[in-house]
DNA sequence: CTACTTGCAAATGCTTTGCAGGAGA
DNA sequence: TCTCCTGCAAAGCATTTGCAAGTAG
């Protein structure tokens, strides 16, 4: 399942001739285990041994490979999670409080609708969408 | 129209005791004529007599009176809208290559959906939410 | 061996803040 | 006149980068 992943990231950074190294590595393990976006403070804290430079220039090199997305919530901080094509497509709770950032998934046929009124309006503009991200703003359970 | 709208910003400044001074009013009348989310950089150039750290003030206590909403797009730039209940409710284009945001709106039907799936899935997870925001990502005719 | 990566420290750049003077009510 | 606001300049702080040493393949 992990070994799944790590070998389509292994292969994905080879495209652009980067190695997927043991600090790459420990940040799409955690990324993976999670389950939620992370930010760099958490990376710091959940690998002490992995400087911050590198954590920043990995999570830049991870993104553009395209294993990693960067998630912008309502603090000042980053937030990194895997890409979509390697979890499910999913939206977020955003806790406008403190910060937290939860997933979620919204019932299938709203998100079939959804998908078709946005490829339809967007077309009307001339853009052309390559995804979308809903964010539910609000109080979490802990600080409502 | 616009007298309207300033008349509603000054009320509500006023409920924390705070002055609609012409800095600020600026900035309502930039915000209400540009249509789309504006960057610090772009109230700049439209105001230039106003100094960026009156601009980042008056923004931060035009928020806090809730007149004015940050937007967070995918570049490094804070942009600045008039908020919900001064406008139309709406979502944004983003375009992932010149970071350019483009108002739109979603057929009224699916918005309906969307909220009504939105509530009972918050709910669900005992979250409170205040409201939604949805970003089309993609390209932009310019950028396409 | 030849890139790509790493770690440290220094720099970047958006944003915030201290302070003294200015202005709204 | 009592607060709130402004302008300037000086921080703050997350993030980025230069450079020399390390390491994957």
């Amino acid at each position: 399942m992990l070994d799944e992943l790590h070998e389509l990231v292994e292969a994905r950074l080879r495209r652009t001739d980067q190695r997927y190294t043991a600090g790459r590595r420990a940040i799409i393990a955690l990324l993976a285990t999670a389950g939620n976006p992370v930010s760099i403070t958490e990376i710091a804290r959940g690998l002490p041994d992995l400087p911050r430079s590198s954590a920043y220039r990995n999570l830049v090199d991870l993104e553009s490979a395209g294993v990693v997305r960067r998630v912008v919530a309502h603090d000042d901080f980053a937030r990194f999670e895997l890409a979509e094509d390697l979890t499910e497509h999913h939206h977020h709770l955003l806790c406008v409080a403190c910060g937290k950032v939860t997933d979620v998934t919204l019932a299938a046929r709203v998100e079939r609708n959804l998908s078709a009124a946005i490829v339809e309006m967007a077309g009307a503009e001339g853009f052309r969408p390559h995804g979308h991200r809903l964010d539910i703003l609000g109080l979490c359970s802990a600080c409502a």
